[in-house]
DNA sequence: AGCACGCCGACT
DNA sequence: GTCGGCGTGCTC
């Protein structure tokens, strides 16, 4: 018996199998999907069983031993593996390691430990019963497994009832996390929300587009949807952007279905992700909600798998290989396991309203908030006369506005719009400022710790105020940080209690949903923060919501900017008046007649999709053209160049309509001392571009010097 | 990714 | 003469 093994390097030029052969005393244990040791070289690797043979014309080494005993990769992962890797352009092996947790992956070296707890099980002994044992008897009526603690309470001398035969000692799996009991009232959802549901269950399409707006309820109809299949005996897989931004969604799904629900999200532990993921290849959970990568999770008989928020960055994997959409590998995954997906947004992306206008998915419509709810007044303040009253950051009408809601003991979330936007310091004596001597961008001055950073590779120096080019005391930072804001916001709203959100406040485990926590229970008058508070928070006390500045988001050099403009706007305004009171949101910005500002306003989606779509066909965009990104890098700066020169003739010649720019070097293009060019070619149909594609990766597969990325639809350039 | 093999310069 | 630089190539 011969396997054939994919090794855990990834390399493109070992991307393939290699033959081991199955010792005897292990033939009864592999399956495919599984993970083994196997002898490589003179190293040892793990690698995974994709396929057996009978004999191989070489002389074979043997397989080591099994890592796990489960199946790893179950039947329907294994094939969109492969079909990743044909989408994606990565090896294979970095696509089997995208799936799976990083605690089962070889280079994970701490140890993940199973706990165990004792557990009883009850035996038949002819033996006299004292009325207290009779009583633990009558404990296991209905349970076949009791834990020591409750036996204890009957009768504490627990040794003596198994020294007697009475009971068994079990040892059984105790998991790192327990969800509360079902607590679930009936749900009735609205008309609108029926009559989406009844038209999701009763048609036969493969992908559907729910467009609501915010607040009408569109969480209610994943949970009926959800329902549904699991009355079918089915299980669902519910995607969410950042799952530990959205600890409430979690809580509402918990306390509906239970201990069926799994949650897989960054703010777990390895071990806690681990524990989940094992309840999922056991099957014992049914429901899966988790980031982008719990797409994978070894969940069978899946009935649907619903993408909450589908316009989100996040559902991209842009910053390693191998780069892929989860919408498309969600797509491709109900294909194989034959079942639907349910993309939903309240500002779909215009890729996917496109296919919903073309009927290529089927598109559900909420226009109503629940409960007859409106959505908010927007008003616009334009900052080009409001700065001349503004203080600090703050245009009069918002500090009248924010005055008057402190007043009446009503909460206020603001939202300052960082994309794009850092902290820089600059000598306003001779325009000196900080860069990262390795990647050669500026540093970003952090307050907490007095010092600046660059983001890219993490490097960090100290910082005083004389300038190190012409030694002027005349260092500033400019740009507004949440922090700044904060202090401005001491001076003006002295008596408000703030509470400031955003990635340094919130990165240890579970601080986050502390602080929304604290926020429900009126415990602070502010939240201020960055696009953190954009996401689907639901708070029913907040009645203003203010957008500091809306222009940032604007002004970041990407085709993308004004739809992600409109949907922060829409998104953070739909974070108010979702009870009883009314909303108002208040809009500074600099740009008061741009669509994506005039549209938000209006809060007209479809109106900013039509008026968007026109720019987007006139400048040869997506949804019109296909982008692809071909990504070339190395240390020799020359080298890079040179290389990336020759590959852009040689798709010169397989080009026609296709329009070929670059190689540029996108502004940051030294990153750790690596040199990278950029080559961007908008296509509409990929026939041409796979055969030179396939050509180059031919010649360089073994050229250790020049690194090449390929990026079919990258967000982020 | 590692590790060996191999072909060149500078040193006790 | 040898030690060691890293460029090249292989791993079932």
């Amino acid at each position: 018996m011969v396997a054939c093994v994919l090794v855990e390097l990834s390399n493109k030029a070992l991307d393939k199998m290699f033959d081991y052969n199955v010792p005897k005393e292990l033939e009864e244990k592999v399956k495919i999907g599984i993970r083994v040791k196997v002898p490589f070289g003179m190293q040892k690797l793990e690698g995974f069983i994709l396929s057996f043979k009978d004999k191989s014309d070489i002389e074979l080494r043997d397989i080591e031993s099994i890592v796990d005993n489960d199946i790893v990769l179950t039947d329907d992962l294994l094939k969109l593996g492969k079909i990743m890797k044909e989408k994606t352009y990565s090896s294979l092996i970095s696509c089997y390691q995208t799936m799976l947790p990083k605690a089962l992956k070889a280079s994970y070296k701490t140890n993940i430990n199973i706990k165990y707890d004792n557990f009883y099980k009850l035996n038949n002994v002819n033996i006299n019963l004292t009325q207290k044992m009779k009583e633990v008897v009558k404990l296991f009526n209905d349970k076949e497994l009791i834990d020591k603690k409750t036996i204890s309470n009957y009768y504490s001398n627990v040794k003596k009832l198994v020294d007697i035969g009475l009971l068994k000692e079990v040892k059984k799996e105790h998991y790192r996390l327990t969800y509360d009991k079902v607590t679930a009232e009936k749900h009735k959802l609205t008309d609108e929300q029926e009559k989406v549901y009844n038209e999701f269950i009763s048609t036969e399409d493969n992908v559907y587009l729910l467009h609501g707006v915010t607040g009408s309820g569109k969480t209610e109809v994943y949970m009926e949807i959800i329902d549904y299949f699991l009355k079918q005996g089915k299980t669902s897989i519910m995607l969410v952007p950042e799952i530990s931004l959205t600890p409430q969604m979690v809580e509402r799904f918990t306390k509906r279905f239970g201990s069926v629900v799994a949650a897989l999200h960054s703010a777990l532990s390895e071990g806690e992700k681990y524990d989940e993921w094992r309840r999922i290849a056991r099957g014992e959970a049914k429901i899966v909600i988790g980031a982008r990568s719990a797409l994978f999770c070894p969940l069978k008989n899946i009935g649907v798998i619903i993408i909450d928020e589908e316009h989100s960055d996040s559902y991209i994997q842009d910053d390693k290989n191998p780069h892929y959409s989860a919408i498309d590998m969600a797509i491709e995954r109900s294909k194989i396991v034959k079942a639907k997906v349910l993309l939903g947004s309240a500002t779909p992306s215009l890729e996917s309203y496109a296919r919903g206008l073309k009927k290529v998915y089927h598109l559900l419509t909420l226009k109503n908030r629940v409960n007859g709810k409106t959505l908010p007044v927007v008003k616009i303040i334009d900052m080009n006369y409001g700065i001349r009253t503004a203080v600090g950051s703050f245009s009069r009408e918002l500090i009248n506005a924010l005055n008057e809601k402190l007043e009446k003991n009503e909460q206020v979330i603001l939202l300052l719009n960082r994309r794009g936007y850092s902290r820089v310091v600059t000598c306003k004596n001779c325009g000196f400022t900080y860069k990262c001597p390795n990647c050669d961008i500026a540093l970003t001055y952090h307050k907490s710790t007095n010092n600046l950073r660059c983001h890219y590779c993490g490097f960090a120096t100290k910082v005083d105020n004389t300038c190190p080019k012409c030694h002027e005391n005349d260092l500033s930072s400019i740009g507004v940080g949440t922090e700044k804001v904060e202090e401005e916001m001491k001076k003006i709203f002295p008596n408000a209690k703030v509470l400031r959100m955003d990635y340094d406040t919130t990165t240890k485990k579970g601080s986050h949903k502390k602080m929304l926590d604290d926020f429900k229970e009126h415990k602070y008058d502010i939240l201020l923060g960055t696009q953190i508070v954009a996401k689907g928070l639901d708070f029913e006390n907040v009645t203003l919501v203010g957008i500091i500045n809306a222009d940032t988001s604007l002004n970041i050099p990407n085709y993308r900017s004004s739809e992600e403009t409109f949907s922060l706007i829409s998104q953070t305004a739909g974070r108010c008046g979702r009870a009883d009171k009314e909303g108002v949101v208040y809009i500074q910005t600099f740009n008061k007649d741009h669509y994506a500002i005039t549209y938000s306003k209006k809060h007209d989606y479809v109106g900013f999709y039509h008026e968007e779509m026109n720019i987007r066909r006139k400048l040869k965009y997506p949804p019109y053209y296909y982008i692809l990104y071909i990504k070339i890098s190395g240390k020799d700066n020359s080298l890079v160049y040179n290389e990336s020169l020759r590959i852009k003739k040689s798709f010169m010649k397989y080009l026609k309509d296709e329009i070929l720019l670059g190689p540029s070097t996108a502004g940051n293009y030294k990153i750790n001392n690596i040199y990278h060019y950029g080559i961007i070619i908008k296509y509409k149909s990929d026939i041409n571009i796979k055969e030179a594609l396939d050509l180059m990766n031919k010649a360089y597969i073994s050229n250790n010097k020049i690194k090449i990325d390929i990026i079919f639809n990258p967000r982020h350039f």
